[in-house]
RNA sequence: CGCGGGGUGGAGCAGCCCGGUAGCUCGUCAGGCUCAUAACCUGAAGGUCGGAGGUUCAAAUCCUCCCCCCGCAA
């Protein structure tokens, strides 16, 4: 099939890659390249990256709003658009330019999940399952009809970043077979009542509040790992917390109950075990390491 | 030119501001104690202090340049 492939981080990466193998991947649009990082170089997207390393034509429109966008878009005349993590909204225009439309790589098991961060906010909410939904993208947010799903268990291993790496591989795999079946595939409306929205992950979201409960905190922290990374301030530094375990342990929240064999700290309900820290400027180790050469000293209470 | 922290025996840290022959916790090895032990005691091995220059009688410590890692911000 000829096809535009449409996406920026990496999570877009791994379906592009696939695709282009045994499809014609006619063009790629991706987002600019931008200031960012340390040193606020311009990056390119990592899928205009690969893109240009595999010879693929790349397009980077601010917008597709302008008539002549969306008819330099309809131009390339593909069988189908395939979209995952793009940025950018697609006007109607675009999303009809092409016979099968727009199908859209969707990190989470629809109608659960829609929005901006699904993959963390699943694990942050405790859900057993993700997933992966291929949908025929519509004008709503995550709304359209769905394709293919496939699901993707969360384990209390799993982290955000490694469910990431899952469902970019599952989503690798589904958008392939979804083109190969295309034209027995019966869409399935979406139902709009057990759906939920993944708010995109705001700053101060990171700043562990001890006050919630162990539980609670310790899925955020799998969710946030490895970004943005959940943190707490020691002496004006700052430690992240990639790893921790519920304890039984009570205290007042925030309070060091161990600091020095291991890293224990009182929450809203039971307390957490730290079992893998980054402290600030240096790599992130297992706890323990950290604490062979530095200590917390225990009953200090950790501000909110 | 966005701001900042760091690279010290296998691991994690201190020492650097106020130059003077490297320290702590853990690990490793040997021995001891013990019914026994991841516990305890004693001893030992192991370091070009990221790299290259410079200043100095003397540099991990001061100056210059370079390499690598990381936090913030975006």
């Amino acid at each position: 099939m000829k096809i535009v492939f449409m996406g920026t981080p990496d999570f877009a990466v791994s379906a592009l890659a696939r695709l282009a193998e045994k499809h014609d991947v006619v063009c790629v649009y991706t987002q600019a390249p931008k200031e960012a990082g340390r040193g606020h170089q311009l990056r390119k997207s990592p899928v205009q990256q690969f893109a240009e390393a595999h010879g693929l034509p790349v397009r980077m429109p601010k917008s597709l709003r302008a008539a002549e966008e969306q008819e330099a878009f309809r131009a390339l005349g593909a069988d189908v658009a395939v979209v995952a993590a793009y940025g950018l909204i697609l006007p109607k225009p675009v999303l009809e330019a092409f016979p099968y439309g727009c199908i859209n790589i969707h990190a989470s098991l629809l109608p659960r999940w829609r929005g901006a961060a699904p993959i963390q906010r699943a694990i942050e909410a405790g859900d057993k399952e993700s997933g992966i939904t291929v949908m025929k993208m519509d004008e709503g947010l995550d709304t359209g009809d769905m394709l293919m799903k496939a699901a993707v268990a969360i384990t209390a291993e799993t982290t955000g970043g490694s469910l990431h790496d899952a469902l970019a591989e599952t989503g690798a795999e589904l958008i392939v077979r979804t083109l190969d079946n295309l034209e027995n595939i019966r869409p399935e409306k979406q139902s709009d009542e057990n759906t939920c929205y993944a708010a995109k992950i705001s700053k101060e979201e990171s700043r562990i509040d001890f006050s919630q409960p162990a539980e609670v905190l310790e899925r955020k922290i799998r969710a946030f790992n490895p970004y943005p990374g959940m943190y707490f301030e020691y002496e004006g530094e700052r430690f992240k917390i990639l790893r921790a375990r519920v304890a039984a342990e009570n205290g007042r929240p925030g309070e060091i109950l161990e600091g020095r064999e291991r890293l224990l700290i009182a929450c809203g309900k039971g307390a957490i075990e730290v079992t893998e820290i980054q402290r600030q400027g240096k790599k992130s180790m297992p706890a323990a390491d950290l604490l062979r050469g530095f200590s917390f000293p225990a009953k200090t209470c950790l501000r909110n």
